[in-house]
DNA sequence: CCATATTCAAGGGTAAACCCCTATTCACGT
DNA sequence: ACGTGAATAGGGGTTTACCCTTGAATATGG
């Protein structure tokens, strides 16, 4: 198997010195490059089509968050990991949003940096224990704010059946022929659902419906 | 420092007995206990009390996500590790959202299963490499889909001001007084807009906005 | 067993949204 | 000077949503 070529990005060199001897012993990976801010990162990426970048995030003249755009733009098929030391949603999900397809937490333990580079490598995706327990965190804080007193089980279940259509889009006329009841009666239900969950728009019935995970973006 | 008290739950005898031999060599995990099916599962939590458990998903009886909910209700401070055989979106994100805190492919390497326990243990979070990799391309789908031709781009000014108040949930009266213009013309830019953005109804308008992050749930 | 609550169903009336079209003013570039 | 696009405004008609009330069938509990 061929070796994951790396391109290191920091602007400190020790820091990339230290990286570079830390994957020297990985044996699968070698550290073709080495660059001191995000400008010089993408000049690099182009002579040497690394198959990994790995990105500080915090670097003088061009930042790593723009560097990482630029990179994604120019070459679609390199993959970046994101390397940093702070490990809040801030830093952290610009990161991914921008591009990049893991992210380790440079107070990781430093097996995870070939572990990492090796996921990435390989299509997949790689968060440190810290950074992973964001996005966790992230999805968790939608569900259980309302795991509670959630109205949503006060529901009937001609309501729910309701509910679901109408934020999938359906007019209240295609409703009643769907289910062969008269208009009126699904707006009836419509309107008993929605006092029942204390909402008095259709908007916010498809966020409602959206934080609940009954429909999708 | 104390062992981490771990609790397996899985259907198959086979597979508890092969993780328990495995978190064996770790030296910093103990298992206090098995149980074949979330039922079980949940008795046990609450008679050893772990400060981990290992929830298999797919199993007979009690499934591990009613599973997990209970536990998470009953014994909020106790972590719970995800195990699958199957890493796509419908199988991870619902137990995520249940109260997992970490998640492990069963496709993955065998030594993940300690890193895992050892981060939901600390707080934190572990997600596979697979895993991880529906993670951050769900945050990445909002960005790079439309990263491209963005038909938003061709919105002029005042056409974003109106689709914002819109998905915010302002009526087009209310709009309207709000900008000093009567609703017809409102009426106007919305038309428009909603023409430029291949959008026929307030619904989809209000899932646009928020994939492209005009607004959040 | 009867009273009451819940669910499902439906009607009438009003208000708002939606659709198609037109028209004026202003700014901007050629 | 002319065309283009943006912002503003309106007419007229159709469709849909919203509010209040009613009625029947079906539990549910004293």
């Amino acid at each position: 198997m061929r070796e994951i070529k790396v391109l290191i990005v920091d602007d400190h060199a020790i820091v990339r010195d230290g990286i570079c001897s830390l994957l020297a012993l990985a044996g699968d990976i070698e550290v073709v490059g080495e660059a001191a801010n995000g400008m010089e990162g993408l000049e690099k990426v182009g002579e040497l089509l690394p198959d990994v970048v790995l990105m500080d995030m915090a670097m003088p003249v061009m930042g790593g968050l723009e560097a990482i755009r630029r990179i994604r733009k120019e070459f679609a098929g390199i993959k970046i990991l994101a390397l940093t030391q702070y490990d809040d949603k801030e830093h952290v999900f610009p990161a991914i949003q921008a591009g990049a397809t893991g992210f380790v937490s440079k107070t990781a333990a430093s097996s995870e940096l070939a572990h990492g580079i090796r996921a990435v490598s390989a299509g997949e995706s790689y968060l440190s224990p810290s950074i992973a327990r964001l996005f966790v965190e992230d999805y968790q804080s939608v569900a259980l704010t309302e795991a509670n007193n959630d109205p949503y089980e006060q529901l009937t279940d001609r309501e729910r059946e309701m509910l679901k259509l109408v934020v999938e889009g359906y007019k209240t006329r295609q409703i009643a022929e769907l289910l062969n009841i008269t208009p009126k009666t699904v707006e009836g239900h419509k309107t008993s659902l929605m006092k029942k969950l204390g909402i008095h728009s259709n908007l916010d019935l498809v966020k409602y419906a959206l934080r609940r995970g009954i429909i999708s973006v």
